[in-house]
DNA sequence: TATTTTTACTTAAACCTTTAAGTAAAGAAA
DNA sequence: TTTCTTTACTTAAAGGTTTAAGTAAAAATA
């Protein structure tokens, strides 16, 4: 590996001229500059990040901890997108990306804790998102001095991004509404996190400001991105001598379950039972019939979530701790039916 | 930072002897490894990879080589489950993952080869899938000395695991040619990687050997993982006079498009048409019909680029250089019909 | 011309860890 | 008892970079 060093001997300057010369610092001649330049260049210098974090203390690197949940974690559209997002305002910053986890330390997977590692690796800031956010260990994390952005959950004093849960479920209530729909249940996932309960009250809030019914029966309850709950869930609501007519579900992945049941039970999408998901993943535009859901601006998050990172590692001091809302819009796709 | 020679100072030995004592070494009494064990934990300290690494020039960290072309480089699902497999076998073997870009080089974004970047990082390996690999700087990184696995793509000399696309397609086929099809077209992706020309040239083999006539027009093209493209294709194949009865595409995503297109048509799935995809992406299997396609084993090529890769690290000497090919199943769903 | 300021460097230390080589003391072998 | 070996350390250097502080020469000012 040629260094530093190696440059110095070929211009017959000090290590230290060599390094303000590459780094662009004022107090050397261009002439020495240029010819620094040219013998990295020509010794095929390559600059080694492990001495610049030692000595810095800058990494130039984001943790990103998210956790592989039921081995699918990547696989869910919206972290990957949002996270492709994040990657391409990081990568345009010089910042790099590299997954958090629970470490080795002595020989023992697993054994580091989230925030250990982080410093570990010296982690210039870090991102957070579909993760146990109560989990004492995230929790520590993310109360740490390290710079930090969550998605979809905020901490007292903590940057999050946050899409707008209660006006995205209330605005597929109003729309399902404004078709005709007055019979709506919502298969809801009761997982306690910050975005299952907002959403959950602002459909109850929608509903009744509406005017509408809302029957115990209407809210049944199945995870997130798990087809086979969402099935389940719907048989008991088509069971139901007084069925509703249109059913949201908590994710598009999710409906994808109530839809086969709902065409098992020899039933029309939309026209027995409407359907609408939320998230508005790719493949729902190309079904047939659409889904209609409410697409989340999953880009907009991932590169706000970066601009707010960076900012607050690169300007903590004029960084206003916020939490950032951002709204979704309803994809209206043809899988909830005009009525009445 | 608590470092070592706090440790050192806190019990009055030297910074080797905290060294070797954390890090499990021979020569240190039990009495004073307990010691030093006992300090670090009660002083906090936590490791500093930069300073290991500089010192070491290992970094247990794994540089991961994809691009986000079109953006949606994560959300290929493919690539979302391998990588997620690697991870998980990267993790428990104490090595991290890094994302590989262009870097950042006097400020410029983008200015760092693929190479450079990932000597500035130290990796030490690199996992390479989803790109371009006839893209000299991705090559260049390929041909370096670093240890190197390529996914579905072979170079010289080089680790690389596989999926068997010969064998795939003329499972598919076979399975077709069994359910009575005898108009088989195929969609394809004509980009001149090994993959495309694997499928293609073994469905023309497949079909010659099962005694099929195979029409220019049933190979039209279309990009991989394009809707929009499958769609036009389609329609140019429903509109021949003699049409195919099934139609085999580059993927479970275009696949969607040709749905679309032979929906619009007014033809029924797979009554009049029958349509297989390629990949076993997990919506497919709850589509109605289900889509009938060739599941690739993504988590066993993950875990396996993931082992090969770490073996190829720690073992250079004993670990066979090889190209490991690894084969998918029929899945038998619904979109295909029987008939004749 | 003498003094001050600026320019363009150099020196040296620091960041934290690992490891080869050295050493003093204790134990074993002769 | 003397010599050799082993144990349990310590010393010191190295890895590549940055940066505060120092310095000699050149340029500007008085």
């Amino acid at each position: 590996m040629v260094s530093m060093k190696d440059i110095a001997k070929e211009c017959g300057v000090s290590v230290a001229a060599v390094s303000k010369a590459l780094s662009g610092q004022p107090d050397i001649s261009e002439a020495t500059r240029n010819k620094v330049k040219a013998a990295a260049e020509k010794l095929g210098y390559q600059p080694n990040s492990a001495a610049k974090v030692l000595r810095t203390h800058r990494s130039h690197n984001i943790g990103v901890l998210y956790v592989d949940e039921a081995h699918n974690g990547l696989t869910n559209e919206f972290f990957a997108l949002l996270l492709n997002s994040f990657k391409r305002v990081a990568d345009s910053r010089g910042y790099d990306i590299t997954f958090i986890n629970k470490g080795l330390s002595d020989g023992n997977p697993g054994s580091m804790s989230y925030l250990s590692h982080a410093r570990y690796r010296s982690f210039d800031g870090v991102l957070m998102a579909c993760v146990d956010f109560t989990n004492p260990e995230v929790r520590e994390l993310a109360l740490s001095d390290i710079p930090v952005v969550t998605i979809d959950y905020s901490y007292e004093n903590r940057m999050s991004v946050c899409s707008d849960n209660s006006l995205g479920i209330r605005e597929l209530v109003v729309y399902c509404a404004k078709m005709g729909h007055r019979k709506i249940a919502y298969v809801h996932d009761n997982n306690g996190t910050q975005v299952s309960e907002e959403r959950l009250s602002s459909f109850k809030e929608t509903m009744s400001g509406l005017g509408l019914a809302l029957p115990d029966e209407y809210l049944p309850e199945a995870q997130y991105r798990r087809t086979e709950g969402a099935k389940k869930a719907t048989e008991m609501l088509l069971s139901l001598k007084d069925r509703p007519t249109c059913i949201l579900y908590p994710d598009d992945f999710s409906t994808l379950g109530g839809i086969a049941a709902i065409r098992s039970a020899g039933l029309d999408i939309p026209g027995d039972i409407s359907v609408v998901g939320y998230d508005g993943i790719r493949v729902g535009r190309h079904l047939t019939p659409s889904l209609t859901t409410l697409r989340q601006p999953t880009e907009l998050i991932g590169e706000t979530a970066a601009q707010k990172l960076i900012s607050l590692i690169e300007n903590p001091a004029e960084t206003r701790i916020e939490k950032t809302v951002i709204k979704g819009r309803v994809y209206e796709g043809e899988s909830v039916s005009k009525i009445g």
